[in-house]
Parts: structure tokens; sequence; C-alpha cells
DNA sequence: GTCTATATTCTGATAGAC
DNA sequence: GTCTATCAGAATATAGAC
């Protein structure tokens, strides 16, 4: 099992930790260490060059002499995202040989993992995919190519609902469903935590039995039937 | 059954049409619409007032003349989104007299047909919860004052879950799972599409058959029982 | 490579004519 | 109420010293 891609990034808090035992780290790191928090929590307009150059305590000028513009840097930054997002997708989704059903828990797992190591991973994919249906990008290096893997996970569900025929929900509701259980949590855990009256610890607990009760779930809801509506499936 | 407060908004697109035949808007409206369109779409730091004046086809000064200022507007639109989400909480999760299952059917169909009129607003409530995670602001005018709306209906979840028995899962997943499955769909709704090979047409038509299938799944999800471990339930 | 100082562009807001 | 013109400050980017 291949470990979250975005768990091995350096955060800031890290830096300054070994800063303290005198390991150096390079400015053009402690830059882009900066920038992946700031624009990963804030998007792209509202954080500020000034804002990346105090957090990462160099000068302002070294941004631009390393990465020639804030929208460079950001674009860098918001590949390594999206990457982290793609790649669960393209070795999971696609994997031809894993049977539905592991695929699921292997999903969840995969997916919980990462988020929990990056917990604005979420929102920030959301507001890109959301940003995309303003203004498409196709064919850039924005666009999340995966291939075809998501069609075989797909074809895969449609085999399975196909067991109880025609009045078996259409495949779309499956993945729906699948990430929206996944995604959403981590984008509201802060009303989460207040409404049910949780601390931080109370949440990760859940989200670590979301890696069991998701893919129960899923399967269960896999076996509700509707009246067909003419939707091609 | 009331409907949704967003629905009655007017967008520019209608307001454009009704122009044509010869219908007066006022400027102060055309300002709002789209500064709601707008800041709705893509967030306070990424909308300009020059967008906001251009898209409503009125002189920037008069921007100020009417709202003072960038963000006093943007409190505005603000407040009226965060109603929109916050009647639904409040008049349905706070009715005692209504039993729990028929509240689920309520819930899910009001926020689906409060976001099917208006697209951008999960996307927008999602992100200002995001925000607020970095920025608490508590009892100002952007917290979403809720009072105890939210713990009737937990309790409700709660008296249902017991009968379960100490393995039953926790409460909290639940209103996590309902919020889930009808906030996600809509901020990846091109995702959707395109992946699983849907028109806007399918989209809608799934978004529909949504409003009977999770009161199913959230039901059904009750059954799941899990090894307790220790939050307080 | 890193800094200070500065140029340049963008953006929110206002003054004042009509 | 609505516009044109303009200002003041913010934000990105660069020039040039060390």
């Amino acid at each position: 099992m291949f470990k979250p891609f975005i768990a091995t990034y350096l955060c800031v808090a890290k830096m300054k930790t070994a800063e303290k035992h005198s390991i150096k780290i390079s400015a053009e790191e402690k830059i882009k260490c900066s920038a992946r928090e700031l624009f990963t929590q804030k998007g792209f307009a509202a954080t500020k060059t000034r804002d990346i150059a105090e957090k990462a305590g160099i000068n302002l000028a070294l941004l631009n002499y390393y990465f020639r513009s804030k929208q460079k840097l950001y674009e860098l930054i918001m590949e390594e995202n999206m990457i982290a997002f793609r790649t669960g997708i393209v070795r999971l989704f696609g994997d031809t040989a894993m049977e539905m059903e592991e695929k699921i828990e292997k999903i969840v797992e995969y997916y919980i993992d990462a988020f929990l190591a990056n917990r604005d991973l979420p929102a920030f994919i959301i507001s890109i995919i959301h940003t995309h249906q303003h203004t498409p990008v196709p064919d850039n290096k924005f666009y999340i190519s995966i291939g075809n893997a998501q069609k075989v996970f797909l074809e895969q569900i449609k085999k399975h609902l196909q067991k109880k025929g025609i009045n078996a929900i259409h495949p779309a509701h499956v993945i729906t469903n699948l990430m929206s259980l996944i995604f959403f949590p981590f984008t509201s855990s802060t009303m989460l935590k207040s409404r049910a009256g949780l601390n931080e610890n109370d949440f990760i607990i859940l989200m670590q039995e979301r890696k069991k009760l998701i893919p129960i779930w899923i399967m269960s809801m896999m076996e509700t039937t509707i009246n067909s509506k003419n939707i091609k499936k």
C-alpha cells in the first residue's frame, strides 16, 4: 500500500523546529512551504506575496528570484496539490486487477489518510473544481487528466448494479456518494466539532472510524432501488 | 412547506431580459445582483469592484454611492447567502413537533431545491466555513447563530440510535453524512458530468432523485454498528 | 544568493461636474 | 442619481548594491 503523497511535504512548523536544531533549510524551500500553506488555506487572490515572504522569514525579492512570479509559484503549488488528489484516482480507480469492494476500501483509506495529513487539501480541491465550472480551462496543466481510470471503476460499479436490474440507482450516485462522504467532513470540521460538542481528538477518531464505515455504507446504498428515469446508464 | 429563500433572488440574466421588455431595474439592484453572483462564485478577494460595476452595466462610483465600500457590500451578500443556509437549519432542525424521519426528508428537499436554484451557494458556504477554521470570528455577524436547533435534531438522532445499543455509530456521523450527500454534488458537478458522461439535464434529474434516495440512505446507515471508541455520545 | 530601494501596475474610493 | 477624472494606497515585480 502506497503512502499518501502529500504526507511527505515539509510544513512551516516542522521547518522552524528543524532550524532550532541547526538544520539549515534553503530559502527556496522556505518560500515553497509558506506558499503551499497560504495558497491552500486562502486561495490565490487572498494570498499576498508579502505574507508568503514574511511567513518564510525571507525577503520579498527572493520570491521572484526563485519563482519569477506569484502566478508561477501558485501553479507549482496547485500542481502538487492536484497530484495528491489525482494519484489516488489513477492508481486505485484504474486498477483492473482489484475487485470493486476492495477498491472502495482502499480509496477511502487513501484519501482519509491524505486529508488527515493535509487538512486544507479538500477545501482547496473543491475550490479548484468549482472555479473551473465558471472558467473552463481544458487541455492545460490545471485540468486533471486521469485517463480512463475513472471509467474502469465506473464499469465495475455498473456491473455490480446490473444485478439489481433496471431499477438500480445510477452508477454516478455511487461515485458521488463515495467522494461526498470522504471530502465533506474535512471542509466543515469546525462546524461539526462545535455543533456536536467534539474536540480535535474526537474528530480524528471519527475520521478513523469512517475508514471502516464508508465502505459498508457505500455497499448498502447499492442495494437501494428507484423508479428508473431516462438517464443513460 | 416554505420555499427556499434564495430562489426569489434576481439574477443578472433575468435582469437583462426584463430590461429588454422595457422594465426598469434600479442601479442599486443591478449592483447587488452582479455582486451576489461574483462574490458567490469567486469570493471576496478575487472579485474586483470594477468587475461588479462592469457586469451591472453601471459606473464604478455608483457602487460606493449606494454601498459605501466593497467590504460593506460583501457583508450584505454574505449575510443573505448565510440566511438561506441558516433558515433551513433553524426552521427544520429545530422543529420539536416533527419526527426524525420526516425531518430528514424535509431537510434534503429544502436544501436540494435551494441549491438547484443557486448552484454556487454550496461552494460559497463551504468556503466561508473553511475560512473560519483559520480566522475564527466569534460573536459577529458572520457567525452562523442557530441557537439550539441543531441540538434538537441531534437529540432525536441520538434517541433513535440508542436502540442499537453501545455499538451504534456516533450521531455526528449521521449529521455529517446528511450534509455531505446534499452539499458535495453541487460543488463538483462539472467533474461528475464529465467523468460519468452526463449532461446538464441528467445532473438535474440525478439531484431530483437524490431527494428520495438520501433519506433512505441515511436511515439505512443508522443500522450500521461499530466497535465503540471512547467518544462521548 | 540575499538584501534595500524603487518602479509599475492594480484597486478601492472620492471629488466635483451635470 | 449618475457620470468622468483622479487620488491614495496596496501589491507585484525589478534594478542594482553587497
